[in-house]
DNA sequence: GTCTATAACCCGATAGAC
DNA sequence: GTCTATCGGGTTATAGAC
């Protein structure tokens, strides 16, 4: 055959992990894309029609492995141990994979009601705040938790700690939080 | 005289306020930002050396900002009015100026030690977590504080609320984090 | 200090041959 | 399905005239 099969969708989602991962997003062209896997930018098109196309498959990719990171962090674990491991993975995935970790929360707003990875996530935070608090459905608890842990990497990612480091700011704050969650009985 | 000024770093500096926030980040551009200003784009390179140099203006304008909203919001309140007060005016702040806010957290880390606009801020959550939890340098407190504001800016700005809303998130999450931290005593 | 003109790059995407 | 060639657009930044 004069023209084989080069590549594949998941050979080009593959490829885009890494290279968002080694490059970061300014390295993540069609181009360079195209020639991390040995073709040309317009062979790409026969895979993923449009570069957001693309995207928005790597932020459901992103979103299936944090999940996934979380659902083993938080497996067998009583409710205090799951929290803090459950919080670690989210943090340590989101150093691990920074530029996924954006694209994932940039791409469009992720439908949490309909499903799909995203509302898996958020099921799975939400049972993990319930086991805390007592509650069944603790959506603005999930919130406060949910919105804790991405503020904090947000900040540590924009080299806020500096040199003297979060002094504690993580430890603290879950403590807290867990703490004024559990004890807050507010309607 | 044939060339007369048309523009100062004071006006540039203003109109890309106004051009990041109508048109969001991607119309600020050194050609969209002159035209605003009646003039071409190579003009503005005698009054700012770069772009990167701009946007680093324009970062510490933003976080003079805030900070000045956050201390009128806490002026004259005691403790717990003022926390409610701070968070609503930050995240306030950070609708009415979402291209500012992105920014200000974009453009290189600023410096929390040096003295400056950043280091102001960062004094104003710090006395204020302090006021709360009785400690006089409570770093860690207002790490997760900060955190909380900022991680549920990101969320909001991301639309993860969609149409249910954030259904008590944020009250709910200061008041378990303010409640949290008073009572926790760890070192 | 502003102008014109241009350098030197980058990008996503498409047409049509094979 | 991949290729070459190209369209059409964007950007920051500089050189030199006035």
């Amino acid at each position: 055959m004069p023209y084989p099969a080069k590549t594949s969708p998941d050979d080009i989602l593959a490829a885009a992990l890494t290279l968002l991962e080694t490059g970061g997003p300014q390295e993540l062209t069609m181009r360079s894309l195209a020639a991390a896997l040995g073709l040309r930018a317009s062979s790409l098109y026969r895979h993923y029609t449009s570069r957001e196309v693309l995207e928005a498959a790597l932020a459901t990719e992103g979103t299936q492995r944090l999940h996934l990171a979380l659902e083993t962090a938080a497996a067998q674990q009583p409710p205090a141990e799951a929290i803090r491991n459950v919080a670690d993975a989210y943090l340590h995935f989101a150093r691990e994979h920074p530029a996924l970790y954006d694209l994932m929360h940039a791409a469009g707003p992720p439908k949490l009601a309909t499903p799909g990875p995203a509302k898996d996530l958020w099921n799975l935070l939400l049972g993990l705040v319930g086991t805390v608090t007592g509650r069944a459905d603790d959506t603005a608890g999930a919130v406060a938790f949910w919105a804790f842990l991405h503020g904090y990497r947000g900040l540590e990612r924009d080299g806020l700690f500096g040199l003297s480091g979060p002094q504690q700011g993580l430890a603290r704050g879950l403590t807290a939080l867990t703490l004024g969650l559990a004890l807050d009985d507010r309607a």
